[in-house]
DNA sequence: AACAAGTCCAACCGCGCGGAC
DNA sequence: GGTCCGCGCGGTTGGACTTGT
């Protein structure tokens, strides 16, 4: 039996952005049946989607506990750090900022701090004023570096699959509060559902901006007021109208997410649609495990170290390995 | 006001990995 | 052991938006 064709090859599949409708549509069918699987996505879902974009979309956008907007300085610094750590591993550096996806961050590297360390580079031969190591010595040691975080990883799994118990001790030292195991690999699902109507009327919003003309017309039965551009209240909270009364039984416009995280008394407020995804989600953004030297010295936002020093660090978890 | 240049970001593309058979 | 297949990752692109002239 062949290969089949990619999504990309086959006829009928739809490209480019997605609309509001199949938003909902995608977020529905997770909603019932979960994530994964995502080759059956689009056809159970009745998306006109290739199964990656799918994927694409949930993991970037829909997914809930996605925060948008400014990166702030720590997170910013965080990025630098874990940058010069483990180099364009954007999902391994995205697990350490569970709030934000590997895509943002690779975007806002590529936008942001790419030009601000090198503008600082110009300055500064060995640190910049934020302690930031400069982009020469990240390349010169790049490769030892992903070597490090490929034994460490090797060995996370090996402790896995040696003893559940150690694994679980492991785990535990070594993930972040809330990010994904970096045994698995496996996506950020915190948070609520909620986020994803919020996500949803963020699309919403920019889709009416975008097209005014556009397809909207099946969405028309959910949207109930004039346009943003009419100077009336805004698209997103038109949308969260529609989502709050009609597919999505709770007041998503409660939660605001430019907040860092939600609380846990905000948490506990979700219905059933929220408990759907927290149960397979990872702890609550809030729960704190004790933090690894790593994270310690991540979130240290005085922290000037120098990155031989990280390298020095990285090297001596190594070496108690085997 | 009009145009150009720069910026941002959602989405696409292709590759590699690992499990299933 | 080889192949198929699903998935995840990192790099890149295209178009909308913003800023500068």
């Amino acid at each position: 039996m062949g290969r089949p064709p990619c999504c990309d090859k086959i006829i009928g599949v739809k490209k480019g952005p997605w609309t509001p409708e199949e938003d909902i549509i995608l977020v529905s069918y997770i909603q019932e049946h979960g994530p994964g699987n995502w080759r059956a996505v689009p056809t159970n879902a009745g998306l006109l989607r290739c199964s990656k974009s799918c994927r694409l979309r949930w993991t970037n956008y829909l997914r809930p506990g996605i925060k948008r907007g400014n990166f702030t300085d720590h997170e910013e610094k965080m990025i630098v750090h874990l940058q010069a750590l483990l180099g364009n591993r954007w999902a391994a550096i995205a697990s350490y900022l569970p709030q934000r996806t590997d895509n943002d961050i690779k975007n806002y590297w590529n936008t942001h701090l790419k030009k601000k360390l090198k503008k600082l580079q110009g300055h500064d031969h060995d640190h910049n004023q934020n302690g930031f190591p400069v982009s020469k010595s990240i390349s010169k040691g790049q490769w030892e570096r992903r070597l490090q975080t490929d034994i460490h990883m090797a060995k996370q799994a090996l402790c896995e699959a040696l003893s559940l118990d150690k694994s679980s001790k492991i785990s535990d030292l070594k993930q972040p509060s809330n990010g994904p195991s970096p045994c698995t690999g496996g996506p950020i699902q915190s948070s609520t559902y909620a986020l994803s109507t919020e996500n949803i009327a963020r699309s919403l919003e920019k889709w009416m901006k975008n097209s005014p003309k556009s397809s909207l017309s099946s969405s028309e039965t959910t949207r109930t007021g004039p346009r943003p551009s009419e100077g009336t209240p805004s698209a997103t909270a038109t949308a969260r109208q529609g989502f709050d009364s009609g597919l999505f039984s709770f007041n998503s416009s409660k939660y605001d997410v430019s907040h860092e995280s939600l609380s846990v008394v905000e948490a506990e407020n979700f219905t059933t649609e929220a408990t759907l995804f927290q149960d397979e989600s990872k702890p609550s953004l809030e729960i704190q495990v004790p933090l690894t030297l790593l994270e310690k010295w991540l979130f240290d936002d005085g922290s000037a170290q120098g990155q031989d020093e990280l390298i020095d660090m990285s090297l001596g978890e190594t070496a108690g390995l085997f």
